[in-house]
DNA sequence: ATAACATATTGACAAGCATAGATATATATC
DNA sequence: GATATATATCTATGCTTGTCAATATGTTAT
């Protein structure tokens, strides 16, 4: 249950349209945060605010240089993701439940 | 962009903890709603509730059959998620950046 | 040092979400 | 038909989240 606390803590990264499109812009290579500013309808500290949640969830690193932060994919943590995904939604007919609670 | 919100809402199945574990107790098959209750820490029209956001988000489908409604896996959605979570975190760095608002 | 800039953090607020209780609907059983 | 059962819906409530304004922190340029 704590787990599964983590687990969907990850996928809080992909269940608001802003992350997605901020995802969608990192697609094409790393960018810096004011980069990412130009292309969407938010303010900065919002913007911030969302990296920290990617960041968080594993699914995007930041790199600070000088002045700029660049953002980019976080490879581990999307194979994470990925394989967390594929795990929870593959059918296992023959297992027995192991769900307990007390 | 209301492609985003859409695929946000398919996520939306799996950032809840309660919701996860759900999606477990289906990998072993379907199941009835009063099953799945007895099995979590929480009340009938929460789980009601939980169900209809994972039918929502296309990653399950309810079977009536009279007095009882039986959940299972819906692969169609299920392969729907796990691509758009392919896609959307794939690098793909000689793409142009085709993010436009006005 | 001072000014200008990039980003993060804090505080506040509105909207959305998870939850429970009460009620409604539909089905099965007597 | 009356009763019991399974599930959904409605209503209310507290908690979380997305957002912005203001402020703080840290960096570069003058």
């Amino acid at each position: 249950m704590q787990e599964n606390e983590k687990r969907a803590r990850t996928f809080k990264a992909f269940c608001d349209a802003n992350r997605l499109t901020i995802l969608e812009l990192l697609q094409s290579g790393e960018k810096c945060a004011c980069k990412l500013l130009e292309e969407l309808h938010i303010g900065q500290p919002t913007l911030s605010h969302h990296m920290k949640i990617l960041c968080d969830a594993g699914i995007v690193t930041g790199r600070k240089d000088g002045k700029w932060t660049y953002y980019s994919f976080n490879q581990e943590g999307i194979a994470n993701a990925r394989s967390i995904l594929q795990q929870i939604t593959t059918l296992n007919l023959q297992a027995k439940d192991e769900c307990c609670f007390k």
